[in-house]
DNA sequence: AAGACGGGGGA
DNA sequence: TCCCCAGTCTT
């Protein structure tokens, strides 16, 4: 199904009753654009309120003094809105009879109307099929496809811009964008986004390529990618487990002991549960033998806090669901790993 | 392309 | 503390 029909159906389902989303007057809706740039709902709602009740129209404003105008946005920040606002209002009650521009490029001359708010108005008052581009769409369109380039540079605007006009909804493109500004309020944070509860998780690209929590990518700092590891070095009698790395992460085709990634760091509460869902069966303590400190091993774009838990199957049966395959200790030096794991072993040995 | 512009809230 | 928020304007 395409993207906007879900999205469209999500929306309709879970979209918070706000005050300036039961108007079509173009006067509220801009007045909520510019209130809300750079300003959370909780916080703009109460000034979105008076700030109406003191100016309900157009006129009202561009007849009031401007230092009434600050007063109500007092406590708001970047006063310049409320500047651009006032003289805004007073260029369309004098020039175009109060009557407000009702498309997207005669939007965008007015002041304080950058893209952005040009294309939320265009599209929720007038139905006029433009993307609006917000911080919640760019974080959101970046994860969904994957973006690689980084949302502030001007290259990666670009990407961002022309996949937000691919997936809108030409029947309805007011909808759309407020409800992908919605996924990305409520659903699709900056950190610690709710996957789980997201629309879109079967056909989010991040979320494929475990790429969630470092998009989306920001130009002028290094991101470095944190993950976590946990090696189990498993043996018994002579034998040793490895297993081959598979393609798209580091060390494609070398080969490791059998791994167990988590998203944080996992403390010693978390490995029975851990280990016995990994090796499909139950290990007893006294199987486990050793556990190292976590080991901080960087790469140029990741760090890698590892762990390694030593087990040992004293019999002559065990798990058949051990990932990867057993070879003789004599054989360890044949295979190809990674300096982490050779770091390790040369100095704790297996 | 980079900096200025505010204040609040969450981790 | 740091990051980010339904961005825009100026240099």
């Amino acid at each position: 199904m395409e993207i906007h029909v879900i999205l469209g159906a999500w929306y309709e389902k879970e979209k918070r009753d706000l005050p300036w989303r039961n108007t079509s007057d173009p006067y509220k809706i801009w007045l909520s654009e510019v209130i809300l740039q750079q300003t959370r709902v909780a916080q703009g709602t109460g000034y979105y309120l008076r700030f109406l009740e003191r100016f309900p129209d157009i006129f009202s404003l561009a007849e009031a003094k401007s230092e009434d105008v600050l007063k109500i946005w007092q406590g708001l920040g970047y006063y310049s809105r409320a500047r651009n606002l006032h003289e805004t209002a007073r260029f369309v009650a004098s020039h175009r009879n109060g009557e407000f521009p009702d498309i997207y490029s005669e939007l965008l001359q007015l002041k304080g109307v950058g893209e952005y708010t040009a294309a939320a108005i265009s599209s929720i008052a007038f139905n006029e099929v433009q993307a609006a581009v917000d911080g919640n769409v760019k974080r959101v369109i970046s994860r969904l496809f994957s973006v690689r380039e980084a949302i502030n540079s001007p290259e990666g605007l670009k990407t961002i811009n022309a996949l937000a006009r691919e997936i809108l909804d030409p029947e309805n493109p007011g909808r759309h964008n407020q409800a992908l500004m919605e996924l990305g309020a409520g659903i699709c944070l900056p950190k610690k986004p709710r996957c789980i509860n997201c629309p879109l998780n079967g056909i989010c690209m991040a979320i494929k390529e475990n790429r969630v929590e470092e998009l989306p990518l920001k130009y002028g700092k290094a991101k470095v990618r944190n993950r976590f590891f946990t090696y189990l070095i498993i043996r018994q009698k002579e034998k040793i487990w490895l297993k081959q790395r598979g393609a798209g992460d580091i060390w494609q085709g070398l080969y490791e002991f059998p791994l167990i990634e988590t998203q944080s760091q996992c403390t010693i509460n978390d490995y029975p549960s851990l280990l016995s869902e990994y090796l499909g069966a139950k290990i007893s303590e006294a199987q486990i033998n050793r556990i190292s400190d976590p080991i901080t091993h960087k790469l140029s774009h990741q760090n890698l806090r590892c762990s390694f838990i030593h087990i040992s199957f004293p019999g002559d049966t065990s798990p058949s669901q051990i990932p990867g395959a057993a070879i003789s200790i004599g054989e360890f030096g044949e295979f190809p790993v990674p300096k982490l794991i050779e770091r390790y072993i040369s100095t704790s040995g297996f």
